[in-house]
DNA sequence: TACTAATCTACTAAATCTATAGGGTAATTA
DNA sequence: TAATTACCCTATAGATTTAGTAGATTAGTA
């Protein structure tokens, strides 16, 4: 069965928006001087496709990472320095949820509708120290932290 | 967009494969004695449909944690004891790989294409840190420790 | 042997996401 | 005004997951 050669490298999988939001941000801390760096820059250093990064910048600019600026010599800068900005925020702001599974999700929590009683079921034991683990390394990281 | 707001809840997500998995060992785990158990009562039990489960409980057999029986009284049963069953085991063959992205995985090491040198690389930086921190969770938990 | 209970196997299909592309609008600068 | 750049909306190919259907195979029992 083809299916099950191929599978395995999904479910878990670091979504493409995440990776490309994580670089990019990435590569507008690394700047010495604060001049906004237009998109087509950086989708060409790090091997992204432009249209898919523009919403990317954008929602990183709604939720407040980013400053923009339009027109000429316009781009996309950071608010804040990278020491200042935590992995915990922007993961929940690229990826969604940090748990695997809803009922552990401090911002998404909600019921399984086949799990009668939370307490005893032994996925969420399991995937709550998985969640406790992963918020702990994303906090203790700065984008500062994962800039070489 | 509709897409942006139900986004966010499928990346990482747990598969129902693996979720499904978990709770048939740990049923399996927690009898008394060691008779076979029929698909049937465990999908029943734990509320999964029971074709779906057949799938899983197969590739549970086909890796060494179950055994099996046809026929009157047959079923599925664990072949060793709950606490010898390690959780990263179960997670490799459920799930597939523990890392989030191909190039911090032990087991299904890829290179990125996308990306030049893996060692200045953010995003690899980090996911190597997430992938230690599951790992060491699911090296600390049996199936023993995840039974109510 | 015939019957029954159960696992096993192989197709098929719907639903859902992801990643990306295309085309057009608005703001800024020179 | 013209050029440049971010912004916004829509659509879609392709992949994956989950589940359903139909039947074959094996083991026990009368």
């Amino acid at each position: 069965m083809i299916g099950v050669l191929i599978f395995g490298y999904l479910s878990n999988m670091l979504s493409k928006k995440t990776k490309y939001g994580l670089k990019a941000l990435a590569y507008l801390g690394s700047q010495k001087d604060k001049n906004p760096i237009q998109i087509s820059e950086i989708a060409e250093h790090e091997n992204i496709s432009q249209k898919f990064l523009e919403s990317i910048l954008l929602s990183l600019r709604k939720t407040g990472f980013l400053g923009s600026k339009k027109g000429k010599g316009g781009g996309y800068y950071l608010l804040r320095p990278p020491e200042e900005i935590s992995m915990i925020d922007v993961m929940r702001v690229l990826e969604g949820p940090i748990a695997m599974v809803p009922c552990v999700s401090l911002n998404f929590y909600e019921t399984c509708d086949d799990c009668p009683n939370e307490r005893n079921c032994s996925v969420h034991k399991l995937m709550l120290q998985i969640r406790d683990s992963a918020l702990e390394v994303y906090r203790n990281n700065s984008l500062r932290d994962i800039i070489g």
